[in-house]
DNA sequence: CTCTATTGTGAATCTAGTTTCACAATAGAG
DNA sequence: CTCTATTGTGAAACTAGATTCACAATAGAG
């Protein structure tokens, strides 16, 4: 039985969320074209009008991720205007991401998604940059109206943050999910907290 | 022109440091048993002599990996009787491995020793654990001698440690080595210093 | 020195996945 | 309603790498 025929815009989002779903669930390894056609009940040839191929599809993802990732931002900032909220805000939602399964830090970081392809490992770059500058400014705004302590330095807190988030996500993914983030998180974020927050 | 004919027991310590240099150096991806043979200057069929198949020999790599990497702590704890200097020195050793190309931060977490092999994943979150009570261990000295403050719990400053580490190893591969380094540890050492030491 | 267990080799085989292609169906512009 | 550009399909071709195997060489035990 053959697929739908549906628009190529269409169809192209469909795979990549399709694909990134698939990342995010599978701990385990390679993410095959024919998989995600049978996910999607199409051929595998079938992707192949979409995207000129796999590697094509992975920088899609990527993509995808980035403006999920970013979203975030924007939410926890509309969410509270007290910056040690937002960071903790933050840090909760990036908690939930990788407990759902959603291991976008996982992701981002899984050689699955870089390949050999160095432009796409340095957009990665790229992307995990511009998400620290922008935990920065939630810092350095907080600081500006006199909710966060000033002798630390924004990037210096933001390097911080990505200190407690980071890790917490390869080990949750090397233990196969018995790692304890509760834990993590209640050892790490007050520590953060002293040294940032008033 | 055939390769010498060398004992087994050789042969595997020649492998294992070969594929260990090899995933050193390459940022880049797979590393395949042809080119591993190709170093070594022997068929790729030769290798099945000493190893089952490319797994065993990647758990063999993981192994020399951990003792590299548990060494590093021991010369750390004869180097000083100071907490906060073994601390800082087990940090600058980490940092050279990185930079030297060594990144066995970034080999210890790459998908590439992994695989498909969930057994030795967990082997792997075993030797994280490990590494971090280690660290734990120095923190714990040093509090029981006063040389660290005692707010802190030892376990908390093992994570903050490995928050520092950790990211550090992940931005300078993706960065392709372009990433500041030194400006991460002067950024935030100091911090980490400020909770932890005196 | 000799003889064999061990190690090395090239060619062949296996496996597994991506990609291409000639042909089929159909959404939707007109 | 018709017709075509677009999308879908199965089979086949390609790649690429791991692994096996029958045979060759030799280290070193005796």
């Amino acid at each position: 039985m053959a697929a739908q025929k549906l628009p190529t815009a269409v169809r192209q989002d469909q795979i990549v969320e399709t694909a990134f779903q698939m990342l995010s669930e599978n701990a385990t390894r390679h993410l095959h074209v024919k998989d995600i056609a049978e996910r999607l009940g199409m051929a595998p040839s079938a992707l192949y009008r979409h995207f000129r191929n796999r590697d094509a599809l992975m920088s899609a993802v990527l993509e995808h991720i980035r403006t999920k990732l970013y979203k975030n931002i924007e939410v926890v900032r509309q969410g509270s205007d007290d910056a040690g909220e937002r960071l903790r805000e933050l840090l909760s939602r990036h908690i939930r991401l990788i407990r759902e399964r959603h291991g976008i830090p996982r992701i981002l970081f899984s050689d699955e998604l870089w390949g050999q392809n160095q432009e796409r490992r340095r957009k990665m770059f790229r992307i995990v940059n511009g998400y620290l500058a922008e935990v920065e400014d939630i810092v350095r705004e907080g600081q500006q109206n006199g909710q966060l302590r000033k002798e630390i330095s924004p990037r210096a807190a933001a390097r911080m943050f990505f200190g407690m988030v980071q890790p917490a996500a390869l080990l949750w993914h090397m233990s196969g999910g018995d790692f304890d983030i509760e834990e993590h998180i209640a050892l790490t974020w007050p520590l953060f907290a002293k040294l940032v927050i008033q």
